[in-house]
DNA sequence: ATAAATATATATCATCGTGATATATTATAC
DNA sequence: GTATAATATATCACGATGATATATATTTAT
């Protein structure tokens, strides 16, 4: 799995709920995943045709009004989105963080300790190089560190609150 | 300024401080900022060309041991460099934090005043919208939102402290 | 009422960034 | 002394971004 084309289980996904057309599409993404992930049009166009090629959605051409491409999602689509949102957590969550609710409590706890656990080992990797160039490094290369490392450090302690809530 | 090519600045701020080769910039890089931004060779060498083109930087092949091209700054790239570090902070300040040690005092908190108040204003943005959709929002989408919000939140806090460090 | 402005909608482009892969040389480890 | 790891450059496909073009529909202002 190399090139995954991030914004595909996006579109997959708020297809699932509502369906809609790229421009709606892009409009929730923009309200949602504010500033954080924001595809463009050059970016959602193209996957939805390569979505629809591969049987994952349907195009339904609406009449009234002007031209306008309803796309809405297929039982394939559906698997294939799940088996995504289940997978190994890797890149940033928060596209994942959106469609918690498609999933059990149980399900959502094991995501969230996993990637608690991948945000240590990265945790630990930073700290790793900051102990060993602690010395060498100037201040502000060091600040860079530093940040990242405030950065991971609050996202861990984001993620066990959930895990905590997901309990209780 | 659209497609800034954010790598090519990192380049001349390390190739300012030492004449290096693609690889050896890559390895810094790595190292410094490691987890947030990593280029590859595929945008680095690319990137050599055309500062070279342009006269920010002059190559020097090394004869001993295999083929290795140095590349050291010019003035015409130092200034260009200044110019970029200066200007108004846009994307994530990562990038910049790591050559802070080029700038003064004055200019080190003018930058971070100007880079919180952006902060505060990508803030602002989200809490509207988080004010705006709570209600119809779910529970999963609105828990994206606030993770934002939580980010946000912590780089200000960061900031802020560094001003207050910068001052006193 | 109608002209202007804004929102909806699709499409395409250049450019940048990422990850992978290919290829070759040099240093080191056993 | 050969195998392995590190150094070094280069190129590719693909994904993502931001800009721009084009057209229609709806809302707002005068």
């Amino acid at each position: 799995m190399k090139n995954q084309n991030k914004i595909q289980f996006l579109i997959l996904g708020l297809l699932w709920q509502m369906p809609m057309s790229g421009y709606q599409l892009k409009k929730q993404m923009d309200v949602s995943l504010a500033n954080f992930i924001s595809p463009s049009f050059g970016n959602i166009y193209p996957t939805l045709k390569t979505l629809e090629t591969s049987n994952y959605i349907e195009a339904e051409v609406d009449g009234k009004g002007h031209k306008k491409i309803i796309y809405q999602i297929t039982p394939t689509g559906q698997t294939y989105f799940l088996s995504w949102l289940k997978s190994d957590p890797d890149e940033p969550f928060l596209a994942r963080e959106y469609f918690m609710g498609f999933l059990t409590a149980d399900e959502r706890v094991q995501l969230f300790q996993k990637y608690v656990e991948k945000l240590k080992a990265q945790w630990h990797h930073l700290k790793t190089i900051e102990e060993n160039y602690h010395d060498v490094m100037g201040k502000y290369p060091l600040h860079t560190l530093q940040y990242g490392l405030n950065a991971v450090e609050a996202e861990i302690t984001w993620y066990e609150a959930r895990i905590k809530g997901e309990i209780s």
